[in-house]
DNA sequence: AACCTCAAGTTAATCGATTAAACAACCGGG
DNA sequence: CCCGGTTGTTTAATCGATTAACTTGAGGTT
């Protein structure tokens, strides 16, 4: 591993190191002559130069390295997506991410701030794997922009999912299918979650909009894991039959996957005899159910792109209010028409 | 953001610059009396001070930046634990990882090489989402190392899972609960994934130790998703009583999912009918089943951890031959003996 | 011939920290 | 009073690329 300098190449090429870095960087490289601009190419090919991006940052006060600082690479499937989307764009515009996992530590945030800021870097994002709101770190940057999350206080750059679309377009969905009896599954209030109450306006939304009134129990809440989905499912699926919902709409995937299980240990089959929207649109999961499962998506590698887009200074955000990316409904299999009743 | 300089702590202490050098990185600092040395930590802690790693990096030759290529972060749920490994011995040492994602193409590996040999990485980790044999690039340093791949030609640095221990944990514990008829639902061939014979061989070694005569009805192939898990489960739930197997062992939870549909179809329950072992762990999946299933872990995070204490130099890798690194049972619900049989 | 312009380079300062080498001040011994 | 050895601190070179300012020579104008 000999390191090339570019004093190594400028001596190949009978020239000096200024020139060889107009021809390079291809700045003010008018001013150099085509044969010289050859020359320098050929030598720094030959002697396999590659620039010292230390050396250069240095002097020009720009790392082309971005920071991202996420609370929890570990244990979401969802980064993935948000990274690939921020690290497409960092790509595209010759940028590098350096990455932090801070396990929501606050300790770990100010180390990570510490050395992202010592690096040097052009520019931070600061990235939660759910949709939440954050309690920003005192030494953030101003020009910071978060990805999934909202600033509890003051107005930064921000890009989040639109829940109540997201809501109103899984409702939609059952609507134009033509439920009336629809459900939600929600999450239970201790979890916090930011989308909930969104997701149920949504909901409350569209019921009005087609006329249905809604029915308390049909709204009914718990863990959002797969055993929280079945309870809620099995709690609404012991109605009286007048009340029963035909559709559901579960907070997450995950829930969907409940409501299957309950669904099945009644010998009901979905969507046949009940419709299941879901929410998240998960990997490996919503697709691989059987049936398939209809669901939102959640706008992950979007989000990541427009944040990395913000940061590089590639597109202005609107001050004060974070940006809404829309989530698009995925139809698989999971809805129909609800079963026809006794006497309809 | 006003840059402070290390002068401006020199200026404010009234020393020089290799005073508050000595004293701050700790190098030397016995030759600096005490009352200087707080002297210096105090201006430095009041201008609020931070070292600008670029300059020194560039003085040092040390980025303490770790390069990670991995192929594709984006479509895998895996990734996250083999970066938070990774990142957390990096944190550890202090250093930052700069994470760049190819998604297999060769031209923009070539150009992630650039960049990072540009940007003076200390070291770089070449990972791969799945376990696979990969063609390793022309220009990746002879001191990389390879996470969850291994090379296909020479000897470098890597470390994959143990995924022959791991099919023979997996079948143990069906022949402990009892079990002598058990299916492989294996991936089909196609897929070319070096787990599949790795896996069968543990198998099939389990059984021998076992005195269990392999029935070839029960080494069944298909796609690695549900959709062909369910399949392969409804063809070898079939086979005659006598030749049915009892328990299944699954080339990945996803299969494991299909068999538990096609177990449901058939009216049978898990595991009271039907035993069930899956691979991989795989998160918001394996525990939300219903029962939750019993699989073998891949070791992800410890993986992460393993590649990068090498990088770092903190560990010896053996040469030539990939480390391998334990694939822990996750014991949950679904395995229990078998239903005892008419006559037995 | 004197003067100006332009093209094609080069020189040297600079970014900010590290570190080998030099230096100053003091002490004790002869 | 001079010398050698500590101890504590400074001086200045260095890492490698960028870039403002300068140089040189050719050609054009009047």
């Amino acid at each position: 591993m000999v390191r090339v300098r570019m004093a190594d190449v400028a001596a190949l090429a009978g020239v000096s190191t200024a020139t060889v870095s107009m021809v390079l960087s291809g700045v003010n490289s008018t001013r150099v002559s085509p044969q010289t601009q050859a020359r320098v190419r050929e030598a720094a090919e030959a002697v396999g130069y590659k620039t010292n991006s230390v050396a250069r940052s240095l002097r020009t006060q720009q790392t082309r390295l971005v920071g991202l600082i996420s609370d929890t690479i570990a244990s979401t499937p969802f980064a993935g997506r948000m990274l690939a989307g921020a690290n497409d764009v960092a790509r595209e515009q010759g940028h590098l991410v350096v990455l932090v996992d801070t396990e929501r530590d606050a300790e770990a945030e100010r180390q990570a701030l510490r050395a992202l800021s010592g690096q040097q870097v052009d520019a931070i994002i600061y990235a939660s794997m759910w949709h939440r709101v954050v309690e920003v770190p005192e030494d953030l940057p101003e020009d910071a922009v978060l990805l999934d999350c909202a600033p509890a206080t003051g107005g930064r750059a921000a890009v989040v999912p639109d829940e109540r679309a997201g809501g109103m377009a899984a409702v939609r969905e059952l609507v134009a299918a033509g439920h009336r009896r629809i459900a939600f599954l929600d999450a239970e209030e201790r979890f916090e979650l930011v989308a909930s109450p969104l997701r149920h306006a949504g909901y409350l939304e569209v019921l009005a909009e087609a006329g249905i009134e809604p029915d308390p129990a049909l709204h009914v809440r718990a863990e959002p894991v797969a055993g929280g989905g079945r309870e809620a499912a099995r709690r609404l699926l012991d109605l009286p039959a007048e009340r029963r919902p035909t559709a559901m709409f579960c907070f997450n995937d995950r829930m969907a996957m409940g409501a299957y299980t309950a669904a099945h240990h009644r010998g009901l089959s979905v969507p046949a005899d009940l419709s299941v929207v879901g929410y998240d649109d998960q990997q490996l999961v919503a697709a691989e159910l059987d049936p398939p499962l209809t669901t939102v998506a959640l706008p992950h590698y979007e989000m990541g792109r427009w944040a990395m887009e913000v940061a590089l200074g590639l597109r202005e955000a609107e001050p004060e209010v974070p940006h809404l990316m829309p989530c698009p409904l995925v139809r698989r299999d999971s809805v129909s028409p609800p079963p026809t009743q006794f006497g309809d």
